[in-house]
DNA sequence: TGCCTTCATTAGCTGAACCTAAATATTGAT
DNA sequence: ATCAATATTTAGGTTCAGCTAATGAAGGCA
């Protein structure tokens, strides 16, 4: 059984490659997800890729391995599941789960993960709007597209935040931009870095920049 | 934060010393309690000493502090209230959440336990009868006898089962004797070293040997 | 073209928690 | 009272996952 460490390597290894399209994951980045000095990164990684987990090029960078990539949904999907159950069974809120999750994802047994998964009724997605990988390890990622990508005036619904940050969160929480929500873009501006951002049925609007606006992904 | 290892060690010299009356626990017992060879014991419980968490006499014997005893209980605290939860919310069986609750113990945080504890309803018992200590390290334990000292033809109410092990536990739970079951022991010999107890209600007997009975507790 | 900055790797060390094997104490039996 | 058996401690070693500090490679710019 791969040891926490392990699985946290392997799942932000698949984090990174997944946000930057595809390709090698510079070490650099490794080390900053898991906050450890480079020279550490280095040497797991390449213990990674004995294990067969990772394909390590020195200097270039690391790539998940298919049973690095089973391993990391895996992991995903535990992750993810207990976020929901944290916020749909005990009245936890959406922006507090991650850290908890985070605990727990390396010690619940499968069986225990089934019986979630069934009280939860299957659930698809976390509170973030993360999509859960299904127990056999297919991940169906929704055609999303970021604040700073979709039409204007159209409306679109918040599909998932993509950041884990407690604080940025109960900002997200206190606009009313949660997953679900139903917006409109009224406006953008590239060189000024920001869009305006018009809540449907709420009638109120609010301008984002751009930092805030690439993590909010929505829906058509 | 005291170690998952530490944690571990403090509380099974806990639950040994709670066995066994009170006194110094020796060392042999805390090596087989945790699974490691002796020597490692020894290492381990001095590291304990000098944390504060035990008083520890060489060649004579371990024993908790305050400090180690309010550390036991929390721990105890929590591995109680997730077995509890696994049973009532999640439909585990009783006799199979032990392992579980043995991993998640170390890694669920105090707001989380406490959400547990109000979403059950503040039990005061897991569902292998132990008392579970409250937040403030308090513990009732209630007046019980196991079945080779309880008076004989007299009912009485299965209060605890003092054993982990899965497979006892399934013969336990199919001969009809789980927590919460009424009684009478008919007949009772110390030199077969055997106790013959009927089950009232569903009219039939059976007959266990001395090693199962002493760890059956009951309350008149 | 050569230097400087940035990024990555290597080497060597640390602490936690385990192990094996040898040495030493204690206890019980003769 | 001595000796064997059992229990405990000590010594020395391993693995895992981290660190610091030094070295090396690659790219940008004068």
């Amino acid at each position: 059984m791969p040891s926490a460490t392990v699985e946290d390597y392997i799942k932000h290894i698949y984090l990174i490659s997944e946000k930057r399209g595809s390709g090698d994951v510079a070490m650099g980045q490794v080390a900053e997800a898991l906050g450890v000095v480079p020279g550490t990164a280095t040497t797991m990684v390449k213990a990674l890729s004995d294990a067969g987990l990772v394909e390590y090029a020195p200097r270039v960078g690391v790539q998940l391995t298919e049973p690095g990539r089973k391993l990391a949904l895996h992991v995903l999907r535990r992750h993810r599941l207990i976020e929901q159950f944290l916020v749909e069974v005990l009245g936890f809120d959406w922006s507090e789960v991650h850290e908890e999750a985070e605990q727990m994802e390396h010690v619940v047994s499968d069986l225990l993960l089934e019986r979630i998964d069934r009280y939860l009724g299957h659930p698809t997605e976390d509170p973030h709007g993360d999509p859960i990988p299904s127990a056999a390890g297919e991940l169906i990622h929704g055609q999303v597209e970021t604040l700073m990508e979709c039409p204007l005036q159209t409306k679109v619904t918040v599909a998932r935040i993509s950041d884990q940050d407690t604080k940025f969160l109960n900002y997200i929480t206190e606009s009313g931009l949660n997953p679900g929500v139903t917006l409109s873009v009224k406006a953008r501006s590239e060189r000024a870095e920001s869009v305006e951002v018009e809540l449907i049925g709420r009638g109120h609007s609010l301008t984002l920049g751009k930092g805030a606006a690439v993590k909010i992904q929505v829906r058509s």
